[in-house]
DNA sequence: TAGGAACCTGACATTGACGTCAGAGGTAGC
DNA sequence: GCTACCTCTGACGTCAATGTCAGGTTCCTA
């Protein structure tokens, strides 16, 4: 498929397909013309650097982890590194839990009170 | 005390504090000679601020929802934004749990295979 | 074969949360 | 009062993942 359908697929905009290229995440094959052609199985790669991404793994460590996450084989470095990547991710969500029952406080007494005390608006 | 001490006492920068106060989202009193000066409480309001910028709340939204978090009231529409705050903060954590396994399988097939197969380095 | 949609490269713009630097003034211990 | 450190404002720099625009080429359908 071509880029514009590939970037449908996936809800991923054509320029950061091609930047994801830029940066070595995804390959395409060329046609004598020059336009990017990519297999089925890109849109899932798309999806995973995307929610690597979302776990705010940077695009170099991306890079780094990629063929390991496909292939399923990683150096012992390359190990380390993704161990180090999952223990920041587990403190992320144990953070966002954190940040979640803070959230859930205000809300609960948000609801209680916003009746009878004074409600805040814009600062 | 002063900036520096509540830097280190949070571990946030010099400059944020006076980004945050920039931003509105931390007061301070000043000296004669212009000095800020912060109540032992502000470090807990930092805190809470750093909270919600991990949390992906942009400054504008923390700005309008801090009040409410510290009275404890709000509006009913302050009310739905927090409503939204809430379930995005939900979804990344989902998102990260996702993320949690793909990395846990990587790691876990890549510690099988790590002596047999061909170790993936660098691209 | 015409014309509009899709694509190309290249380059500059954007956004948010700071970093950093300069030049000047404040504070505190001795 | 000296000295070392702290703080001030203001302004420009940074970084990463895109957005956007320009000027040109390619594809597809009628």
């Amino acid at each position: 498929m071509r880029i514009g359908e590939l970037a449908t697929k996936t809800g991923v905009s054509v320029r950061a397909l091609r930047y994801y290229e830029e940066q070595g995440l995804l390959a395409s094959e060329r046609s004598a013309s020059g336009q990017r052609h990519y297999p089925d199985q890109a849109a899932d790669r798309v999806r995973l650097i995307q929610q690597l991404y979302a776990a705010g793994i940077s695009s170099a460590a991306i890079l780094e982890m990629l063929p390991c996450v496909v292939t399923g084989v990683a150096s012992p470095q390359v190990l380390s590194k993704l161990r180090g990547h999952r223990s920041s991710v587990v403190k992320q969500i144990e953070d966002l839990q954190d940040t979640l029952r803070q959230l859930d406080s205000v809300l609960a007494g948000a609801v209680k009170s916003h009746e009878s005390g004074v409600p805040c608006t814009s600062p």
